[in-house]
DNA sequence: TTATTATATCGTAATATTGCAATATAATAA
DNA sequence: TTATTATATTGCAATATTACGATATAATAA
């Protein structure tokens, strides 16, 4: 017990949970956001921008380039980190597909 | 340590993450599709259809309801969940919102 | 070579999540 | 009233996440 039970559930359920849990945390909206405000991306302004220490930015970049949702570039000594547009093209879709499919159902309850 | 430092970040931000965070398990993706496919939504159809027991269907069930993603009826002894279409239009257009972001600057880097 | 600078990893404490058996609650049925 | 049925809650063990100080790594600068 305490461990999902990944293998009971499609590789699709498993993908987009894996993608929104990586973005369920405020900090790493806060990179999302930030890397999308700003036209260059260094890992060391995005240390800056958040509330948070060096190892526990690191590590909520690790987490969301684990996912796909950033990619990173070595720049010299600094790394430059951007958003992943195809997966979240992918994410745009799951939640489109979803509003859509209500919308046509003009459902009865709730 | 260990908990979310919520208080750090923006209204929108903390939203945002927990909205994408209670979605981010399999079993919670999965009982979204299931509302969307079926017409009617007894909660004891979600627990059958589910590779989980009852009361840890019920959580799940408990935690898409406190972050907003479903809203529940009381239908006699049985309750009936359903989508809430406003909560997942934010998420659809925060999506929509970043992959438009992205297309727009076409980006240099990564 | 020895700094310096930027980022990652390690180790660990605090906290949260997952899953389920047992039990509680609440509505209808007999 | 006493079942029965449907869902929720409690309690707890296993596991995962969050956060950060200390340290490692890797690139450039002096």
């Amino acid at each position: 017990m305490g461990a999902t039970k990944t293998e009971h559930f499609t590789d699709y359920q498993n993908k987009i949970a894996t993608l929104a849990k990586s973005i369920g945390h405020p900090a790493r909206v806060a990179i999302i956001e930030y890397l999308l405000k700003v036209d260059t991306c260094i890992c060391g302004d995005i240390v800056n921008e958040l509330p948070l220490a060096q190892p526990t930015v690191s590590q909520h970049l690790k987490e969301l380039k684990n996912a796909g949702i950033i990619k990173g570039n070595i720049e010299g000594t600094a790394i430059c980190y951007c958003i992943n547009e195809e997966v979240l093209n992918e994410l745009k879709q799951f939640f489109g597909n979803i509003v859509h499919n209500i919308q046509e159902k003009k459902r009865s309850c709730c």
